[in-house]
DNA sequence: AGCACGCCGACT
DNA sequence: GTCGGCGTGCTC
């Protein structure tokens, strides 16, 4: 039998198979989908066997080294889902398949050095190796260099050995259980006089006083205050068992999450989720866009969707934005739910992914709440993929693989003959734009449950008040509202938009503003470590006291952060509990929500944030929310960045008046004549939705044209300049006339890590050669010797220039 | 990617 | 003469 593998190396030229044969003894065990180690020239890798055959035309072929998983950890919709990732995102297939697993599962390597001739070594290098008997070369480049080249020689004198060992990085968690073994020991035990043994007799009668089973060992070392020793010396006796066994690492672990029963649905409700329930009962792929305004009950169409799916005996996929995974959305979902559901987000350590992933390998799991990569779920009997706020950029990885969640859920309901829900109050252009020409169903919901009105914005011009004499970051108007808010006991949601606002250090005198050494950016200034970093290469420097380029002492931290809008909030409104929340304040685990839950319980009148407070909160006493500068990122060099604006202001609106009590929005800026300011304002999504396709469509931008992006990065600029024109002509030969070829010009941001950054653009409709031009420019690249480590990326439906 | 093989300059 | 620089090509 013979296994064709990829292998764990991203790399054009082994972008293919390998053929290997399957050793006898595993022959029954060898399927498609699994992990396995594989000889490759003189090491060892790490690959996935995409199909097995029972002949292969390469001669010499070696042997599988192991196979890793007892079961495939790839479906076979999964390896035909990656073939067609890589290929249309122009990776590797390794990148892709290793992108639909668990990071856990990913191998490291590691070379060593083991001895064959242990009589031939000197004692400095014996002294080296441990009783295992072998030594890594990390360690010898560590510790030893010196020894290196020794070492080095001793393996081809055959003295030593060079060993490549494959490492998973997966720990499974194995916890120590306790139960009671020999009685009569135990009660011998017991019936000791004196005071000696006395933490074992505790631990004994604690046993016994609890019905016979196990019990886990940290638990009952906790109950009775005895050591690990005790228990040990007891299990030697004889008058107990210690048994460790393999656990699920459970993060919501202790937490109390109230079941819910489905709610009756409004007649709008019912409307939207009819089209959606008609899909499941018949097999049939649709895709369903639930277009509906914050707070009207776009979550009960899911929970009721995903119950219908489930009662079919079915699974279920539900993407949310990284940044709303708040354990407020993930409670809706357990809560009605319950034990069925696995959490997939990145705020969970490697360990707790792997084992909420294997719980869905194992069927244990029926349903999958998580962020964008949740999407390649290996369930076999998917029958939903709901992806909320499908408008988020979150969706569009932008890294090898660069998909897009919304494209895999698609690919994946054609497959599974099942529907895929786009839900947003504020859906992508692209999105709507299908539902209006039909290739989506669309599902308007237009009110909130039990007609809450949406609430009351009032836009504020900062020029206004300027003149006015008030020259704070707060509005008049937004003053004397969050006042009134902490008389009543209501709660505040200040929000300030940082996108491209970025905080900078500023010298008032020349007007030098600190840049990256590296990177053509600006860098940004941290407070709390008081240090200037760079964004893009993570480069940092110590806060000059003074400026580098006049030696002025008028260099000062300029543009608005969080910390500076609390310590001005402090100034003004003394007697306002705020919460803060950013970066700095929910870096660390489980900050986010205990913030939150503080904030929910009443503890602060105020909260503060940045992005991360714009979706999904719900909460009842908030009625006012602040927009502190609405329109900072309409000045970015982006295509979306109005509909970005809209988006974020209607997100952020929709946080206050959600239940019995009305809300209030004031939205602060300066370039508020904006129609993406003036159309939020009203809750106005279809005038916005005209008014930027007009927009787009004069200027040639999506949803009318493709976007394919090729960029070229070089340590020298002649070189990615030169590259790029290259491109460019061979592409202009080749384009069709409808397509119009851009560039090539420098990227919006010139440079990073030192290299140059140019770009080729390509608006089109319909090109389906290129792919494989770009494809041909690649590879023509990285044949031609005279250019050395130029870096070129190609992506067919770029989402954003940058 | 990483490793070996192999062909040229710098040194003992 | 040998050591080691990195350019070249291969990995079932």
């Amino acid at each position: 039998m013979i296994a064709a593998v990829v292998v764990d190396v991203p790399s054009g030229s082994v972008n293919k198979t390998f053929d290997y044969k399957v050793p006898p003894g595993l022959e029954n065990w060898a399927e498609p989908g699994m992990r396995v180690i594989v000889p490759f020239g003189p090491r060892k890798l790490q690959g996935f066997i995409l199909a097995v055959k029972q002949s292969s035309s390469v001669k010499g072929i070696k042997n599988i080294t192991e196979i890793l998983d007892p079961l495939p950890v790839l479906t076979p919709e999964l390896i035909d889902l990656g073939q067609w990732l890589a290929e249309n995102t122009l990776s590797f297939y390794i990148t892709a398949y290793q992108a639909m697993l668990p990071a856990a599962m990913k191998a490291t390597y590691e070379k060593f050095f083991t001895v064959l001739r242990p009589e031939m070594l000197s004692s400095e290098v014996s002294v080296l190796f441990s009783a295992s008997g072998e030594l890594s070369l990390n360690e010898v480049t560590k510790n030893h260099v010196h020894l290196l080249k020794k070492l080095q020689e001793l393996t081809k004198t055959g003295v030593l050995d060079v060993v490549y060992k494959v490492k998973d990085k997966a720990n499974k968690k194995k916890v120590k259980f306790v139960s009671l073994g020999n009685k009569t020991e135990a009660e011998e035990l017991l019936n000791q006089n004196g005071k000696r043994a006395e933490k074992q007799k505790a631990v004994i009668s604690e046993l016994l006083s609890r019905p016979p089973g196990e019990y886990s060992l940290q638990e009952i070392l906790h109950e009775t205050g005895a050591s690990l020793s005790s228990v040990q010396s007891l299990c030697k006796k004889g008058a107990v068992y210690i048994e460790e066994k393999e656990v699920y690492r459970d993060p919501y672990q202790g937490r109390n999450i109230k079941q819910t029963e489905p709610l009756p649905l409004t007649e709008n409700q019912q409307n939207a989720i009819t089209p959606v329930l008609d899909s499941i009962e018949n097999n049939e792929h649709q895709t369903i866009l639930v277009h509906g305004v914050t707070g009207s009950g776009k979550t009960e169409i899911y929970l009721q969707s995903i119950q219908s799916v489930l009662d079919k005996g079915k699974e279920a996929i539900v993407l949310v934005p990284e940044i709303s995974l708040t354990p407020q959305m993930v409670n809706r979902f357990k809560g009605r739910f319950g034990s069925s559901v696995a959490v997939l987000h990145s705020a969970l350590s490697i360990g707790e992914k792997y084992d909420e992933w294997r719980k869905i390998l194992r069927k244990e799991v029926s349903v999958v709440v998580g962020a964008r990569s949740a999407v390649f779920a290996p369930f076999e009997n998917l029958g939903i993929v709901i992806i909320d706020e499908e408008h988020e950029s979150s969706y569009k990885q932008e890294d090898h693989p660069r998909y897009h969640a919304r494209d895999v859920a698609i690919w994946r309901g054609k497959y599974h003959s099942c529907p895929i829900v786009l839900g947003s109050a504020t859906p992508a252009l692209e999105t709507y734009a299908r539902a209006q020409k039909g290739r989506y169903q669309l599902a308007e919901l237009s009110s909130r449950v039990h007609s809450n009105p949406m609430p009351e914005v009032t836009i504020v011009d900062m020029r206004d008040e300027l003149k006015k004499g008030n020259r704070s970051m707060f509005s008049n108007e937004l003053m004397e509202k969050l006042k009134a808010g902490i008389e009543k006991g209501e709660q505040s949601v200040l929000f300030l938009n940082r996108r491209g606002y970025a905080s900078f250090i500023l010298c008032r005198d020349c007007g030098y503003v600190a840049q990256c050494p590296h990177c053509d950016i600006s860098l940004t200034y941290h407070k709390r470590y008081g240090e200037l970093k760079c964004h893009y290469c993570g480069y940092k420097e110590i806060t000059p006291s003074a400026c580098p380029s006049c030696s002025s002492e008028h260099i000062r931290f300029f543009g608005t952060g969080t910390q500076k809008v609390e310590e001005e909030l402090a100034k003004v409104l003394p007697e306002a509990r705020v919460i803060r929340m950013d970066v700095d304040t929910t870096s660390k685990k489980g900050s986010h929500e205990k913030l939150l839950t503080s904030f929910g319980e009443g503890e602060a009148d105020i909260l503060l944030g940045t992005q991360m407070i714009a979706k999904g909160l719900d909460f009842p006493k908030v009625t006012l929310v602040g927009v502190l500068a609405a329109d900072t990122m309409l000045h970015l060099p982006d295509f979306r960045a109005s509909e970005k604006t809209f988006q974020l202001l209607t997100q952020v609106s929709g946080r206050a008046g959600r239940h019995e009590l009305e809300g209030k929005v004031i939205v602060q800026g300066y370039d508020v004549e904006h129609y993406s300011i003036q159309l939020a304002s009203q809750h106005d999504y279809l005038s916005f939705y005209n008014h930027e396709m007009k927009t787009r469509k004069l200027h040639q931008y999506p949803p009318f044209y493709y976007l394919g992006l090729l960029t070229f990065s070089h340590l020298e600029l002649m070189q990615v300049v030169e590259a790029s024109e290259k491109a460019a002509s061979f592409l202009s030969k080749r384009l069709s006339p409808d397509s119009l070829l851009l560039g090539p010009v420098t990227s919006p941001i010139a440079r990073v890590k030192d290299r140059y950054r140019y770009q080729v653009m390509i608006k089109y409709k319909n090109e389906p050669e290129l792919r494989n031009w770009f494809e041909e420019i690649i590879a023509h690249f990285q044949k031609d010797k005279s250019i050395k480590d130029l870096q070129i990326t190609g992506e067919l439906n770029a989402q954003t220039l940058m």
